[in-house]
DNA sequence: GTCTATATAGCGATAGAC
DNA sequence: GTCTATCGCTATATAGAC
């Protein structure tokens, strides 16, 4: 038994990156201290350091977390049969956590905007989170025989980023659904 | 001679709050300090508690500039002949500061972006800088003879924030001029 | 009204016992 | 590997001289 002592709970390290990546996301970054994400994921504050050395070192094991999971889903979407039905199925994606965009807004672009204020490294990495982002869906209009596929793919996530923060500042998600069904509709006359 | 001793600046209250507005666009209002708006000030540190008695004291006075400003912007436009020239006016408004978009992001996004995570008045206080801003578009899709003119609106200041996030997120002007054009053919379109 | 000096609190990070 | 205790710093805010 090379595990902790409540039986099969993820290890200290994991629990950390999930704790940090849902607090993260909740109360944005800035305001995030280490003792709030010690505290939830149940590990002593000084402990934090033995398995991250800094707090920018934590940030950077959610991006990469992030990153991974965006990374899966738009793998699942691959399987799809048509480009059509893959940037719906996307979009759908976040109408599916609709709930929780009016209460804290879009996970990856709030995460974005504020590294984007972030004069490290981490700045870069969470570029990436969005870049992954609008290369999927340019790959799609492009395989659709776009040649604009570029631009319309900023488009689309533009829109759904915009949306997002709108719905979040009014706290309705009915408004999120509705434009995203706009966007539906518009890949489709496409 | 009721001013200060260097003549013809402006009073210090209106200096703090001129600094705090570029301040809190630039870096954030989380990571954003008391000194260094006294500094850019140039007002001393403890002097400041003379004009505001605390820090959200000073950022709600920030967000009432910003409403002004608006407010006042919007007023010019609304002396356009065409609802269609006045809605491509408003997006003009944005590209004229596309460099600092690319930089720094929307001046307004931003700040509404960080104040969704504020548990205080100021949250609603900064909605209704977006506020003002669909309402007016509501008000020009509708003189358009739209119906469904609340949810133009709404998918046009949702495509201006999100074009916003994304151009300073690869810091690329071009980006956003690119999608402006797109929403003036949109415009035009309906 | 203006300024300096300082109180107070909370943060990230470290040292070192176990 | 795990934890407690605490350092050092910086932030907001206050007290009080001028």
């Amino acid at each position: 038994m090379t595990d902790s002592a409540t039986a099969s709970r993820p290890p200290k390290r994991e629990r950390l990156v999930e704790s940090a990546r849902d607090l993260l996301y909740e109360q944005g970054v800035q305001r995030t201290t280490l003792a709030q994400i010690a505290e939830r994921a149940d590990v002593p504050v000084g402990n934090v350091y033995y398995y991250y050395k800094t707090r920018d070192e934590l940030v950077h094991a959610v991006i990469e977390s992030r990153l991974e999971r965006i990374r899966e889903v738009l793998g699942e979407l691959d399987r799809r049969s048509s480009p059509k039905a893959r940037l719906k199925a996307l979009t759908s994606a976040w109408t599916d956590e609709g709930a929780q965009v009016a209460e804290h807004g879009c996970p990856l672009g709030g995460l974005v905007y504020e590294l984007n204020k972030d004069h490290s490294p981490l700045s870069e990495e969470g570029a990436q989170l969005m870049r992954e982002l609008v290369d999927w869906s340019e790959r799609q209009f492009r395989e659709l025989g776009r040649r604009d596929a570029a631009t319309l793919a900023f488009s689309l996530i533009s829109s759904i980023q915009g949306a997002a923060l709108l719905t979040n500042t009014f706290h309705d998600e009915s408004l999120f659904r509705r434009e995203v069904r706009r966007l539906g509709r518009w890949i489709d006359s496409i």
